[in-house]
DNA sequence: CTGAAAGCGCTTACAG
DNA sequence: CTGAAAGCGCTTACAG
């Protein structure tokens, strides 16, 4: 079995409270010989030894440990690599270990109950990464879970960390604006089929951010979403060949997100239309499409950031449960391959 | 602070081991009357009692806990959502929770120490998802660690659980094979660049078994490998263009994996040549593709598998630590979408 | 100054 | 049959 305090105490012959403060370096009022506490350290080291950190966490009634709530359903559980990374980064700086969580959330399953793994969840508190499709019934499970919590990627008033797809749309408009566009196109996740319980917050807010730039410049807003109707899959080149082979087709294109490049690229090569010299594009995207060879401009959204802050915002709320925190909306990057360009008037 | 055992047993006024049996349902051989038991749940509920897992871990000497170790880099730490989801359910179904941990790991750290995260983790089982560029500095201190583990996504022969690359490797050249299709190309990841700690083992294997299977029917390889030059992401096309515009150009491919994709159907739609009339693919892929649309057969990896297989493995070796168990190699699936055919003799 | 003792929240062998 | 007591591994206030 594992190593004990008292089997190191033994060994040397003094008392685990000795060997505790020896290994925790709380020896500053005492004064034990260098010796000793060299023997002390050796003999744990030579043992392999590891502190019970849950014996510690009863005893100090903290368990230096944090759980990300995830949901069940894969494509609902938004957890790109970065937001981890830096999530754990930043909880390891404050000595907190990460706990992984999936909650059961078929659609009909029955939440009169709650689930089994928020009844034996110990943690010092919650990072909720259940962005969207949140059905009521385990939203308010998720609410009145003893634990405080910070939600993320979701837009809510309070205790809440988001990147702010608003100002991104805003930005994407702004920037093709500058270049000259006036027929600015705005794609939306066109063969997105709507959930049971509702979108995504991006995609209302980078739309809706786009259409504010635009109507403060007096342009025209374009918003290609196959007209209600969800475009399969394997129909979306034909869709854009279609779309930009009208005679007033866009110069410029703002994409929901990267999924549509390959389509879109596809379409245009088809029709004979380089980028970016007849049409320039802009998407919103994750950052592993930097390193997995995005081609387009995009607005990459703050995962780096939304892992930090959130840590450090349920941090804050485990000092403090009452009190609520004030929500932060994070800004997104812009990723400039070349592929946007000023309008050359024909 | 959270609710105890304790509170519960002084307003009902009882001893704490009542409560703990009545709400562990461990009142077999007790005779508590019916009302006293209700009562006892009820005022639990009412508080919203949560056992303190720690504290029953302590006594129990078991953690309840599983951690899976990834490696900090991101391109490094294989994590694809139904890996995760199969293990967390998996987990669930025995009690257990997942702990999610990364080690540094940038080139050049210092591993004369055991790295932070080591000294304090406790579980009762290690998964370890530290699947290339192994640094033997950190791949010895994994191994000294005290805890059981099973190792994924890595051939080993003890105590690991991978995909069989090379199985899969040789099926993806016998379907092409059956079809008809004598001059197949195998395709490595042509704009990988080499790792200071050499490459995944699929690397190797894929090839291996389609060379095998190559060999078996006295067909001729054909390794598509960029000569031994690392092809820039943004040459690709003109790369496969230039391939497939040769006159002995194969009527078949095998890709590495599906980032492979795009640049090749790019290709191939710029010669004209259509698919999978002229032109055969298979790639493989992780599970995750068959979501995001992939329009091309493939070998799809085991992670629903790999996930069950290693959790079962991991708690067959908690129980007996010291036995070390047969590596278990999971076959791939294979997905179609119509991308191959019969070859036509012109 | 520094050991020994109390106690964190829990479970269960055991005495009555 | 069923309370009360011991004890898991640890930390720290406190008595000496």
């Amino acid at each position: 079995m594992a190593v004990t305090l008292k089997q190191i105490a033994n060994i040397v012959g003094v008392d685990v409270s000795v060997v505790s403060r020896v290994l925790n370096d709380k020896t500053e009022n005492y004064h034990f010989t260098e010796e000793r506490m060299e023997q002390i350290r050796k003999i744990a080291r030579e043992l392999g030894y590891i502190p019970n950190i849950y014996a510690q966490a009863v005893k100090t009634g903290k368990f230096g440990c944090v759980a990300l709530l995830l949901s069940s359903h894969g494509d609902r559980s938004y957890l790109p690599n970065l937001l981890l990374d830096s999530m754990h980064k930043e909880l390891e700086k404050r000595g907190k270990h990460l706990m992984l969580t999936k909650l059961p959330d078929a659609n009909g399953e029955d939440y009169s109950q709650t689930p089994a793994i928020l009844k034996t969840l110990m943690a010092d508190g919650l990072i909720v990464d259940y962005t969207h499709h949140v059905s009521p019934g385990i939203e308010s499970r998720i609410e009145n879970f003893v634990l405080p919590k910070i939600w993320i990627n979701n837009k809510r008033s309070k205790d809440c960390v988001y990147p702010d797809n608003l100002k991104a749309g805003v930005e994407a408009a702004r920037k093709l604006i500058k270049f000259g566009h006036k027929n600015i196109a705005y794609v939306t996740d066109v063969s997105y089929s709507q959930n049971l319980f509702g979108e995504h917050y991006s995609m209302s807010d980078r739309y809706k951010g786009y259409a504010l730039e635009m109507k403060k410049n007096d342009l025209e807003i374009y918003k290609i979403d196959g007209e209600g109707k969800v475009i399969p899959k394997n129909k979306l080149i034909d869709y854009f060949v279609n779309i930009l082979s009208q005679p007033d087709r866009p110069t410029a294109l703002i994409l929901y997100w990267s999924l549509l490049v390959p389509p879109v690229l596809n379409a245009a090569r088809k029709l004979g239309i380089s980028i970016p010299d007849d049409l320039s594009i802009i998407t919103f995207a994750g950052c592993i499409s930097q390193h997995a060879g995005l081609s387009i401009n995009a607005m990459i959204e703050p995962e780096n950031e939304m892992g930090i802050e959130s840590v450090k915002m349920l941090v804050k709320k485990i000092t403090e449960p009452e009190k609520s925190l004030k929500s932060k909306s994070l800004a997104f990057s812009y990723y400039d391959t070349g592929s946007c360009k000023k309008l050359v008037r024909n």
